[in-house]
DNA sequence: TGTTGACCTGGAGTCAACTCCAGACTCTAC
DNA sequence: GTAGAGTCTGGAGTTGACTCCAGGTCAACA
């Protein structure tokens, strides 16, 4: 178990905003010290980890949130399913697919921009170059 | 030439960000007619345009700013370059080799995110089919 | 057992990036 | 030539996402 100290260490982000996350509702409360310190599983700090990469492409908190809502887990569902189970997973695949058309398009134009990128550097290098050669 | 709401509609931004993005000298200010409309220009549309698509990676304005920057054309510099082209040229060839770094980081980011994305749909999808073929 | 450093809460403050507003001007179409 | 839609300016307001603070508590070690 790790203390929010450690788990902000661990995971990029820092204390306050962890406890800002937990205060929203986007992560669920952890486990508390009998003293009421806050104390972190590893699997809190693999979902917070993830949450990191989540952000970092850009992702905002509520889209995150309708993100994670969608592990819940139906592994062990009741056959045949229920018709609310039926909805709700119906729901899920479509926000899922949703998002995975935006992370796509952003997908490929981060590709654009890297090699847009390359070929300005290339042609800084080859500025360079070209003068040391001259020499 | 386009009126800035013509541009707002091409680009994907609003008006109002358009002139703020102006107002901060993220874009220089484009033409104006006799009575002091704001005409924008195909390029001007299409920087716009590049620049919607750099928001959409996570780029900050003032990060937007500085790869603008490194726009500046030294295709005819003087050779050899001075000593302050060539200061100009390492540096820019610095920084955008850190944001390179970052948008590459981000690119994997993205990669396994959409993996993992992608799994959960197959999962949920799965689920679905096998009650269609129990019915 | 006392001190030191990490942690607690509720709430206020900050910052980037817009977004909205009022009141005046411009442009286009009838 | 006038009605109505679009645009102008400067400045105020909003939103999302933190970040900081005061005043107190907890935990580990000398």
């Amino acid at each position: 178990m790790y203390s929010i100290g450690q788990a902000a260490e661990l995971t990029g982000f820092s204390i306050d905003t962890i406890r800002y996350y937990e205060k929203i509702g986007l992560t669920k409360p952890p486990e508390r010290s009998a003293g009421g310190m806050r104390s972190y599983s590893e699997d809190d700090v693999k979902l917070l980890s993830s949450l990191h990469c989540l952000k970092r492409t850009g992702l905002g908190l509520e889209e995150m949130k309708a993100f994670l809502q969608e592990g819940r887990c139906f592994a062990n569902a009741a056959f045949p399913l229920s018709g609310e189970d039926r909805e709700a997973i119906e729901s899920r695949t479509r926000i899922l697919g949703e998002h995975l058309t935006r992370m796509e398009a952003q997908y490929r134009a981060l590709a654009d921009l890297i090699g847009q990128t390359k070929e300005k550097l290339d042609f800084y290098q080859d500025l360079l170059n070209r003068e040391g050669a001259a020499k």
